[in-house]
DNA sequence: TACTCGTGGAC
DNA sequence: TGTCCAAGAGT
């Protein structure tokens, strides 16, 4: 064991949080916490995976749910995606694994288990001896050792792998992890880094060279794209709001929303009118305004309310209409959507969404 | 490699 | 107030 794992090890016995997927050995609930905390952060977990081992216990009981339940235990987190993978590899396990965890490369391959997660669950829960190479690890990495290229770049993560790597504490390599992460989350923050109480300060070449403050490099993140978007809230002669679920494509998949129209002009309301409009939607004259911003997208709605004056369907809707529904301003409640959508909500005047909190409505 | 895919806290 | 960014994976 070399001084720097020693040290770690010793700070992290000393410091480390309490955290409820800390407080286990199972690997189903281990998996879950570390998809749950991809790109997210410790304290908006917290209370979801809580929420959501109480609800799915173990592999069988999320497999058996519907993805709707699922989606709903998720509702807030982002990256849906993450939680259907989950539910999807967890039916693989129990129906393809006898509901066992397989071997290190078996669970490397179900859907949303990639390197880092398999690396972490496998670390963590059955002592496998790998390091597993979050972004905390990343930034760790290349301020103790001055690495020169961005930390995002896979030749970044392959010179950490290689320095750390007679460091690992192949007894324990969980712990290890775990404190490696927990020093990058508590101390080797990104901006102004603690370095006064840093277990490694003392092997840390950019804390000995005076570069912690030009480390780590890290391009910078594309901005999100200003989007013109029309939103539709829709009634019908009860009140009713039509609302629908996303399928087909990645984004926000399996979640229920308003209809919504991405649209080339800026004048989104005039397009989508142009192109979905028919004879039995009738316009209220109610209008909003709203800016939400995704990682990857600037959303510019323009939401408009029509009445929906006829006892047919509209004729976007597909002939099924199994994943159109027609809630009550209350009934939304019961349905999983995306947090872009709470506004729309809001200005729909859906009882519910004043608990929430609102919020700004240019109109 | 570069882009998609959410959200909210910190500063 | 705008910017950054957090225990990434899939394509």
């Amino acid at each position: 064991m070399t001084e720097l794992t020693e040290r770690l090890l010793a700070w992290f016995q000393r410091h480390q949080r309490a955290l409820p997927w800390r407080e286990t050995a199972d690997p189903y609930r281990i998996w879950v916490s570390e998809v749950m905390l991809q790109q997210t952060r410790v304290e908006a977990v917290i209370l979801k995976y809580q929420q959501f081992v109480e609800s799915f216990p173990d592999a069988a009981a999320l497999a058996s749910a519907d993805e709707e339940e699922v989606l709903g235990l998720w509702q807030g987190l982002g990256y849906y995606s993450r939680a259907r993978r989950l539910h999807q590899a967890a039916q693989i396990l129990v129906h393809e694994h006898a509901g066992r965890f397989p071997d290190y490369q078996g669970f490397r391959g179900l859907p949303g288990v990639g390197e880092y997660t398999a690396d972490a669950v496998y670390s963590i829960a059955f002592g496998r001896p790998v390091l597993a190479v979050d972004g905390n690890v990343l930034r760790v990495g290349a301020r103790l050792f001055c690495l020169e290229v961005d930390i995002l770049s896979a030749r970044a993560k392959k010179a950490v792998r290689s320095a750390l790597h007679d460091h690992v504490a192949v007894n324990q390599p969980g712990v290890f992890n775990q404190a490696l992460m927990d020093l990058g989350s508590a101390v080797c923050v990104p901006r102004k880094p603690r370095c006064e109480g840093c277990p490694a300060a003392f092997c840390c070449e950019a804390k000995l060279t005076g570069r912690t403050d030009e480390l780590p490099i890290r391009g910078a993140p594309s901005r999100p794209r200003p989007t013109p978007v029309a939103v539709w809230v829709i009634r019908d002669r009860e009140g009713h709001l039509l609302l629908r679920r996303r399928r087909g494509g990645g984004f926000l998949q399996g979640l229920w929303e308003f209809p919504w129209w991405e649209t080339e002009s800026s004048d989104a309301a005039a397009e989508t009118e142009g192109a979905y409009g028919s004879g039995a939607l009738r316009l209220t004259g109610r209008q909003a305004f709203h800016e939400y911003t995704f990682s990857h997208k600037q959303w510019l709605m323009d939401i408009r309310e029509y009445v929906f004056d006829s006892d047919g369907e509209l004729p976007w809707m597909p002939k099924s209409a199994e994943d159109y529904a027609w809630v009550s301003e209350s009934g939304w409640a019961n349905l999983p959507t995306a947090t872009a959508f709470r506004s729309v909500f809001a200005f729909a005047g859906a009882s519910g969404i004043l608990a929430i909190g609102e919020e700004d409505d240019d109109g």
